[in-house]
DNA sequence: AAGGTTACTTACATAGATGTCAATAGCAAA
DNA sequence: TTTGCTATTGACATCTATGTAAGTAACCTT
């Protein structure tokens, strides 16, 4: 009766899955991402996830594991070229900004929060945590990204969700938050660098 | 068969709803805003809210005119005193996060936008463009707060939703946040008045 | 080719949220 | 008191998301 498709290893389901998931995600928000519409997304049924990810809250933890090391890995990877001299402040700032908003990093990470879901956040924490930590390891004496990490995530996060609307009510442009968070950054490696020259 | 309660005015009915669903959102978060919860708890159905507020989204629009002008009112307050010498630009970071944070606005407005129910954050958008509107007419010319208040609203609502979760991450303290808005506000309005001293 | 593992499906079950509608009854006005 | 308005309720209907169970079939191993 029923003409099972083609097998795909667990992998290849789940990396499809995820995959899908995140376009449904950014595309028309969390509520978008349900069993039913991912799966149809991928030719499959919404007991196939099931299987797959245990229950729905496994697929968002999952989804969350995934955009959180993936955009850690780019935001870690620009970092250490800025370091070596490539390219400008503006470029981790962009990188963060987007991270919130086009990637959707920001729709999950409130979802979980509003769902309740908290524990479901711990990838996302962890990956900042990791990726704080190996930049740590580069870091001069004395002196850490903490707090730039943590204001440029916050303004990352608050644009995401509400920056165009608040640039309209206000006037502004739509990059004006960038633009504030940019200046702040850079501020504060100019400052950093001067002590690091001071120091050295 | 029904024993009704004791006829309130729709104005009383309306008030006391939203003052429940307030309590609701503030404790449990936007998902136990349901018309179950919010009329079980001041002792209705959840056919009465219906007949009140015409739909669940239309409670939820009405809830959030109702944080965003109330927020906005206690805010443009405190402005308007610091102007008058009264209080520090600490009180007014305080009021914005708290705002966001233990007040609901951060949870309500992230719920709109995550709901897909934009145009339910029209009225938080709607009462800060008034209240900037306001607070601009007592402004020194040819400089608004605009960019402060984007600034100081996106970390906020950043903040109330990941601070903590970032700060125990990163091993700061849970008001880092609240800390650096604090110096980036104190700097702008330090800026503002010398430049409103040398222009008068 | 035979058999076992398991990806996959269909069908069913459940729970919660939203919404409709007719009926009841509190309250004010006549 | 009577009458009209409407706040309020209970019962019912629907829809969606999630989850369960058992059967089917694809693929790998032997």
């Amino acid at each position: 009766m029923s003409i099972a498709k083609r097998r795909l290893s667990p992998e290849q389901s789940r990396t499809a899955a995820l995959a899908a998931a995140r376009e449904l995600l950014i595309e028309t928000g969390p509520q978008a991402v349900t069993l039913k519409a991912v799966s149809g997304r991928i030719g499959r049924t919404h007991a196939n996830l099931l299987h797959h990810f245990g229950s729905a809250s496994g697929l968002q933890k999952a989804l969350a594991e995934y955009l959180a090391q993936s955009i850690c890995q780019m935001i870690g990877a620009a970092v250490i070229r800025l370091r070596n001299g490539e390219g400008t402040p503006r470029d981790i700032v962009d990188m963060a900004f987007d991270a919130f908003d086009r990637e959707g990093a920001g729709a999950l990470a409130c979802w979980m929060l509003l769902s309740g879901n908290e524990d479901a956040l711990d990838p996302i924490v962890e990956a900042i945590h990791q990726l704080v930590d190996e930049l740590a390891e580069h870091a001069p004496e004395g002196r850490t990204l903490h707090e730039d990490t943590l204001s440029l995530c916050t303004m990352a996060l608050g644009d995401a969700l509400m920056g165009a609307q608040l640039a309209g009510a206000l006037g502004l442009d739509r990059d004006t938050g960038r633009a504030i968070a940019e200046k702040q950054l850079t501020a504060s490696l100019l400052s950093w660098q001067e002590a690091a020259a001071t120091a050295g």
